[in-house]
DNA sequence: CGATGCCGTCAAGAAAGCGTCAAAGGTGAC
DNA sequence: GTCACCTTTGACGCTTTCTTGACGGCATCG
């Protein structure tokens, strides 16, 4: 079932879309600010979001930015301002869709219907595989001979960085940029720590990496 | 260079679209009406298609359907009905976003990025051919004879100089600077022994190059 | 014809970067 | 409040890389 993260601080904003949502299929969960927000995609993870870009705690754009951090979901824009500067910025910060309101729900549940097409029934499985390991970035499940292997979310983002340029370096300064911030330079330590830590559960012999590799001097590097 | 196909009967839209499409880096392909579109798109294989509904020969939803027999390109549909059966109609036969006119071209652009920028992050990188090895600077490899060279961060920066200036001469004193910083003038020993590195890393008699090139008393010189 | 740069090569010591272990903060769950 | 987990630090061998010096060959030039 595909799953739709609304935030929005409005309540009947939020119930009607869930009501909607959840006749058509759906699985719905709702988040009533910036904040709430972030950490309910961190659990569960939504094939899809709608976001209200009039949040009491958060800016819009910074939202948007918190969850393409970490996730390639669809973000589907709702806001009460028609202002193009508006518009520009958010889908420039990540943004998928924008909608301004009062919008008709039917329009709404084919924008959805639309964002979710891309990426859903993309006959390509988001399962990559290291070695004996098997990697699923989308559903965040790793296994590794039939048994769940658990990573912390840095780990999830550091290794998603990697998975998802394939063969290509990625420079020491960049990783840590995407995975700790902009402030993080030169904090190669971390680096070191999660590289090994991500070896020690993927890889078969994590002295001798084959699929996570590290560039002296530059980076690092997953081959697949 | 990303292509777009702009598909609209009306003249100074298409114009519009072309000119400001084009001062943004995008290639762009026009065609008048539903048929020519199709035809073009087959030809030119257009990586994002921005679509006019109210076209004098075909239904929108038609040529829709057309593009999305083989391609799965993404569609922005422009429109001058901004009724929601419109939109739902369009968006649930393919198409990815849907714009009522009159529009905001900034918007517009915005939307384009966002549309591309999903589709966009599968590329192939540029590879330079050394001989028989390859160089792909975007991703940091050399192949040769099918198995990887590796270089030091250090030659990585001086053969990527060199690289980035194809036939040029390069003075010695430019790729110390470059390479080791602006307080090195006159360390030619150091371009002496990478540039023997690079060249048994590269070359196929090292001792006889013929990509990586001395000139005598000024510089060295990549040829292609 | 000898002298003088300039380049290519080889061989060390110096320095930096990496992997690893261990342990101190922080944060949320119970 | 306690506990468990994750993150952030610090420190230490070890390997790779960078830096530095020296020597011979070759061409140019006086």
């Amino acid at each position: 079932m595909i799953k739709v993260l609304v935030v929005d601080d409005e309540p009947q904003i939020a119930r009607a879309l869930r009501i909607n949502l959840t006749a058509h299929g759906y699985e719905v969960s709702t988040a009533p600010d910036g904040a709430q927000g972030l950490r309910a995609a961190a659990a569960v993870v939504p094939d899809l979001v709608v976001l209200d870009l009039g949040l009491p705690d958060m800016d819009g754009t910074e939202v948007i930015a918190g969850l393409r951090g970490w996730s390639k979901a669809p973000i589907l824009v709702l806001s009460g301002r028609a202002a193009s500067a508006e518009k520009i910025a958010a889908l420039d910060a990540g943004a998928d869709d924008y909608v301004t309101k009062p919008f008709d729900i039917g329009e709404l549940l084919a924008r959805v219907r639309a964002a979710t097409r891309r990426s859903g029934p993309g006959g390509d499985s988001p399962v990559t595989a290291i070695g004996e390991a098997t990697v699923d970035l989308a559903a965040r499940v790793v296994r590794r001979g039939g048994a769940e292997v658990r990573l912390t979310p840095t780990e999830w983002q550091l290794l998603e960085v990697l998975l998802r340029n394939p063969g290509k370096l990625v420079g020491q300064r960049e990783l840590l940029h995407r995975v700790w911030g902009p402030n993080y330079d030169r904090e190669t330590n971390y680096l070191r720590q999660y590289m090994a830590q991500l070896r020690r559960k993927l890889e078969t012999d994590p002295a001798r990496p084959v699929h996570l590799l590290t560039e002296p001097g530059m980076g690092y590097r997953f081959r697949p």
